[in-house]
DNA sequence: ATGTAATTGATACAAACTATCAATAAGCCC
DNA sequence: GGGCTTATTGATAGTTTGTATCAATTACAT
């Protein structure tokens, strides 16, 4: 019997095991870390939250994360990265240029659109990257 | 009577200029190195051309040739950031992931999935990237 | 030609990683 | 559970991609 998943930290485990990597109590405290925050998030931001494991293994195991899709990183327009867990299949983001607020949308249109790409690019499309910069209610309503 | 536009150098000093910012040799020889560059480049690939201007001055320069969209600044899938001339007034970017190679695609599809990302997206939406990663043919080419 | 303020370059600093390598600890086999 | 093998970790140093500082220089308006 395989118990199901449940949380998106049970499905990173999950993920983490598919290919092949350890579970160690490092990595399960940077998942507990990353289920902690909501939205976007940096690195070190990331790393001060996590006093007991070293600089290193965390951007180690963000690097992992992002291999294995259980989290994206992204941009802000100065190229400042940040990271965000993935919580829908294929997605793009919105990030708020304000307070860095990250929310995932799936939009059916962009997979249109690279389809029609396919005809106006030369060569074979291998990925792609869309980011929308907002400003969200919340900071919107404070500038009030 | 106004000089009209015959280069994208020229473009650009006018551009500077429209910015209040003042034309040095050290500008000019950033511009120069950027046209003779065709596709994208690196700041640090484009500072061991211009062993005549500091570091720094490059990167103050790539940086308000951004701010003045003469150039972009766009990234790999890493996270790498790379930088590419602009001649098409708004698009986006295909990157070869083997090459660098960058080429500008203008997609009006692109600008209709905006619109309607309006509805979709809470808050107010103040610029986006789109970023699509190729095989250039050369690419594909060559590993026959 | 002159004055003023923008620009430059050298250097140091900063942020975001990455490499190294000895010590540790997963997880498989029994 | 105990041992074995190999992945993983942490400390540290190094790398990449910039940015801040500030005295010296230079563009350009007058």
């Amino acid at each position: 019997m395989t118990t199901n998943s449940q949380s998106p930290q049970f499905d990173a485990i999950a993920a983490l095991e598919d290919a092949g990597l350890r579970i160690t109590g490092q990595r399960r405290m940077v998942l507990a870390a990353i289920a902690g925050m909501n939205g976007g998030f940096t690195a070190e931001n990331l790393t001060a939250e996590l006093a007991g494991v070293g600089r290193a293994t965390v951007y180690r195991t963000l690097k992992l994360l992002v291999e294995t899709d259980v989290i994206c990183k992204l941009a802000l327009p100065d190229g400042t990265p940040m990271y965000s867990p993935s919580r829908v299949e294929h997605h793009h983001h919105s990030v708020c240029t304000s307070c860095g607020a990250v929310e995932e949308f799936r939009d059916t249109t962009v997979e249109r659109v690279l389809r029609s790409l396919n005809r106006e690019i030369e060569g074979e499309i291998i990925g792609h990257r869309m980011e929308v910069f907002i400003r969200c209610k919340a900071c919107i309503k404070q500038a009030t």
